[in-house]
DNA sequence: AGGTTTTATGTAATCGATTACACGAAAGTA
DNA sequence: TACTTTCGTGTAATCGATTACATAAAACCT
């Protein structure tokens, strides 16, 4: 059995009070050397530990802080989060993660169960938008919990973020495939309700313009995060009277289906096709055929993430700080794409 | 602003006292019909959430559990971590997660923490082995907070584990090769203080034994789990009077480096040479060669050790039980090994 | 009516730590 | 010596919810 010392435990065994006790602990300069040292002495004797529990509810501040993410088993999100937990660990924060599986119903749960669990803040990656839910996240912010989004951002009041350039990620990506001599390129985009998707279309979009390409509807295809849409797409794609002869895809695992469709039907990459996707995950660069995409810097949006946290958490309530951080995204130029050089 | 609402302002407002309010919350049975409906609606509509830190205080319970993993963005923890949450989730606990970074100090660190935080129970992966640091396990255990490990598992009496037979695993993948006509196996191995890569290599011996083919101090390599170190592991055992035919990986980064290696030196795969790997990365199926590896069922074993964790959590410290669960393993063969049929 | 049981609610302690305020003792000042 | 500061510690309230115990009112019984 433990018992679990207290700072009475340690008074009554000291014949002084709890709170000289909790005085001496705290070192707090009205008490005497002398009792501090005895009182620090005896409490660690004794094998005591501060209840966090108490200290909460006391202050009010829990040391705990929620994040959000669609789902966790996916290289960029774990990244995410281990740049969090690395930048707070220090500080003593504790890091509560929260999945959505891409659920708005979810979402709404996560926020209302991490505010009612006293968080101290809340860092999400927002799973979809619909107009009404907003009401989750003005409770979070009525509650004053600082709240910061990553990536997948949302435009509210009071709300501040931490997103990579993704017009700039699409339209480096895109000039880069115009750069190694392709013509036609065709996009994979996402849910258009999402900012990253929309902006990684209108760099693409951006980038032809510049380049004297025109832009062809019927090249923009929206399809889902998966090796499986990615080859359905290029199926589409490849009964077009004038089929493409690139693709930016925003996800990598869309680009990694259509790779692998695109092989099936003898169509050569990068000679005669190439292939770019976004997000950098470990695979592109182990395949063989490595597979040039758009890296999102994860570790570092994270770390950001907890800085921004940080400079929020203590601000008093008086003025609400909504700082905006846009990370720059950079382009990893591999085999699917490079027909130049080498 | 947001004022919280306490128990002891629906109290004021009803003209009653906290006591009758929270029981009447509580559907506390001695409380009148009437009296609950008009508590129930009042609390309602006066927006009031349950203080949940003072609920921690007053029961002792946190409602959080600590998962200790080396790290977070690694496929394997990351789907384990997944299970886990998707099992707690509906029984209304959060999960923490702390990484240890491969540091013994920091899991000792990790684990204090959790403690001091009343934390529920705690689930982790070891990090590694050392004599004395079994203090930091005692100390959970004594405070009665359930333990649980997975995965990379260490003898301690009252801990309940989730593992897989890694014996089995290794054997099935070293029985698959000698099956492909290999006859000269060679295996990467790890930290031998883990049980999870001596049973592998026990596992892998076996079948060399039972299939008649001797067993060769020279071709078992101790190396890290990364790329480079599979390259360079290569490269000693090409280097022996009689090269090895295949390798049995217990990491799929390092048997993604030694068939990047084979590759350079214009070593054929699988015609020459065959290579299998251990835990199923997502890569290793991504790969145009792609790798036959083991599975582990990450998302059962996280599923799993929270259903421990739950069978575990509400026996009052009578008796400690003590569970061992095994997982099957299952090989997934893919071209990397695959010599025979297609 | 008088006595007993049931029902519904109030009273107050408790979880463990922090802290504003009070107060006696020691030290400093004139 | 008498008076004011300063110092170190004690007293008690507080954070918000739960709950053993007490109690008043209502219901039941003969």
């Amino acid at each position: 059995m433990s018992e679990k010392v207290t700072i009475y435990d340690i008074a009554e065994k000291l014949n002084i009070t709890a709170a000289t006790v909790s005085r001496a602990l705290n070192n707090n300069p009205k008490i005497k050397e002398a009792t501090r040292e005895l009182v620090i002495k005896t409490a660690a004797a004794m094998n005591y530990k501060q209840n966090k529990l108490a200290l909460a509810l006391k202050s009010g501040r829990s040391n705990n802080i929620g994040v959000i993410v669609p789902r966790i088993d996916s290289n960029f999100f774990a990244s995410v989060i281990r740049g969090i937990e690395e930048e707070l660990y220090p500080h003593g924060y504790q890091v509560i993660i929260c999945q959505t599986h891409e659920s708005i119903k979810r979402e709404n749960e996560n926020l209302h169960t991490l505010v009612d669990a006293q968080v101290d803040g809340i860092m999400m990656s927002v799973t979809g938008i619909s107009d009404e839910n907003d009401s989750a996240f003005r409770n979070v912010l009525e509650k004053n919990v600082p709240l910061i989004f990553f990536d997948r951002s949302k435009h509210i009041d009071g709300v501040s973020s931490v997103t990579i350039n993704d017009f700039k990620g699409g339209y480096l990506a895109t000039k880069h495939l115009i750069d190694e001599g392709c013509r036609n390129i065709a996009h994979f985009s996402g849910d258009q309700s999402l900012d990253i998707f929309k902006n990684r279309f209108l760099g693409y979009k951006q980038a032809l313009l510049d380049n004297g390409l025109p832009f062809n509807e019927e090249y923009v295809i929206f399809t889902k995060s998966s090796v499986e849409a990615g080859k359905d797409a290029v199926d589409k794609l490849l009964q077009l009277e004038t089929p493409p002869d690139a693709i930016f895809s925003s996800s990598d695992f869309a680009a990694l289906g259509a790779i692998q469709e695109l092989k099936e039907r003898n169509i050569s990459i990068p000679s005669e096709f190439c292939v770019a996707g976004f997000s950098n995950e470990p695979f592109t660069k182990f395949m063989e055929l490595s597979i040039t995409s758009v890296d999102q810097s994860p570790l570092e949006m994270g770390r950001m993430s907890a800085r921004v946290f940080l400079e929020q958490v203590d601000k008093t309530d008086t003025i609400k700080i909504e700082k905006k951080v846009v990370l720059a995204p950079e382009l990893h130029i591999r085999k699917s794409s490079t027909r130049t050089n080498f």
